[in-house]
DNA sequence: GGAATGACTCTTT
DNA sequence: TAAAGAGCCATTC
């Protein structure tokens, strides 16, 4: 098993998930093969490039919330991509119980 | 090596 | 349901 750095890892599991669905930092990270990294995760996406294509948007918190400023752009357009899926948004909270992805 | 950091999470109030 | 506290992890300085 070739030693990928953490945040490819961090990528491969985030674009693993499928199109209208959410998965949690923690999920994410324990899918990295790094437990309890949630923290670790949030600050990885945050480093994306703009022209990623990663579905970055499809990753919120264990709170069924999107984890972005509610006045920042990058809320904005996490929102409006999970409305584009088919999600039901409701001000930041999304039903982890209805479109939680289970892997 | 030690301290600070962040799109987190769990438990307890 | 919301708020507060402590715990966690890799990276950065």
């Amino acid at each position: 098993m070739g030693n990928r750095s953490v945040e490819l890892r961090i990528y491969t599991a985030v674009a693993t998930i499928p199109s209208g669905r959410v998965a949690t930092y923690g999920q994410i990270g324990m899918l990295a093969g790094l437990p309890r990294s949630g923290r670790l995760v949030g600050r990885t996406l945050k480093n994306l490039p703009n022209d990623s294509n990663l579905p970055w948007h499809r990753v919120i918190n264990a709170s069924g919330r999107i984890s972005l400023p509610l006045d920042s752009e990058g809320f904005k357009r996490q929102k409006a991509r999970l409305q584009e899926e088919g999600l039901i948004v409701k001000g930041n909270r999304i039903s982890l119980a209805q479109y939680q992805w289970q892997p």
